[in-house]
DNA sequence: TACGGTCAAGGTAGT
DNA sequence: ACTACCTTGACCGTA
């Protein structure tokens, strides 16, 4: 089993500890500008405390939330957000450097770039156009923009090709793009051919391979996507486990001792970063050490 | 201050 | 055709 000492880790988007997110958000009938700054100073605050409280406590990753200027990408958003909050956003990337963060976004359901609805598409590269404008002015060298390839539609193949389409001139999204599996509809082999045809790398979700593996272990799952990270800074791989109460592929609260021991067992080398996607957040990660650590002591 | 209904957006699957 | 569900929870009016 790999050291997982040696694995950098993280957590999404808030911290309970802290009780700190940098998600907060408003409703689109609320939308003044002194709304939108408000939360948006709300969000940099607390992304500054994170970005602090992370690298005093042995954390490496971060995924900011999709609302840190919220609706940015929404036609009716009432100012020049890249120009307003530049300086801001680009002193919190020095602060992240600094601290040795990797910063990451992840836009959800929402953003379907393969969607033959034209309207969706242009809805979606604006919204991965405001997150990849982000990652930039955080000067996020290695920033991870993180998104699933949506529906299935008309059909997979020509879904997967307008996916391919519709971003190839994205040259600004494709700089920090990454391609995830999902638990349903688009299993590992089909995000590697999309993502090959992208030239961008693939996330490994563990859960969601579980849960829709397409015969492959998790092992020569985890070689196939290592070499789609060259170039593009330490492979990142997503860990959670299953809510045992809930629906297959909903997220529990903490991350299974035994699921975190299968990923580092199947590893072929420490030197990956392990974004954990569990509801405690920050405390999940820090339990999964502790489980780690008193299994490890004599 | 706590609570429940609601919130920009898309798509799938079960009935 | 309709509904539940996904999910980064958070807002806001009401009690």
């Amino acid at each position: 089993m790999q050291d997982w000492r040696a694995v950098r880790w993280g957590y999404p988007c808030e911290n309970r500890t802290l009780k700190a997110s940098t998600n907060h958000t408003l409703r689109l009938a609320s939308l003044t500008p002194q709304r939108v700054q408000e939360r948006v100073a709300q969000n940099m605050h607390d992304l500054t405390r994170i970005l602090e409280w992370n690298s005093q406590n042995g954390f490496e990753l971060f995924r900011v939330g999709q609302h840190f200027i919220p609706f940015a990408s929404h036609p009716n958003f009432p100012y020049d957000w890249c120009a307003v909050h530049r300086e801001a956003i680009g002193a919190i990337g020095q602060l992240a450097r600094q601290r040795g963060q990797r910063l990451s976004m992840h836009p959800g359901q929402y953003i379907n770039p393969s969607s033959p609805n034209p309207q969706v598409v242009e809805r979606s590269l604006a919204e991965l156009r405001y997150s990849a404008q982000l990652l930039h002015l955080l000067q996020a060298e290695d920033g991870v923009l993180v998104l699933h390839l949506g529906g299935i539609y008309d059909s997979r193949e020509k879904s997967m090709r307008r996916f391919i389409q519709n971003l190839r001139p994205e040259t600004e999204i494709l700089r920090f793009l990454a391609l995830e599996n999902d638990e349903r509809l688009w299993n590992l082999s089909e995000v590697l051919r999309v993502a090959e045809g992208l030239g961008v790398p693939v996330i490994l979700d563990t859960l969601h391979h579980q849960l829709n593996p397409n015969g492959m272990d998790l092992r020569s799952a985890i070689q196939e996507v290592i070499p789609t990270w060259q170039g593009r800074g330490r492979p990142k791989l997503h860990l959670s486990s299953q809510d045992s109460s809930k629906r297959a592929g909903a997220h529990g609260d903490y991350v299974l001792l035994e699921d975190g021991i299968a990923l580092l067992d199947a590893l072929p080398s420490p030197e990956v970063d392990i974004m954990v996607e569990a509801k405690a957040k920050e405390q999940a990660v820090l339990r999964l050490w502790n489980d780690l650590r008193s299994l490890l002591l004599p």
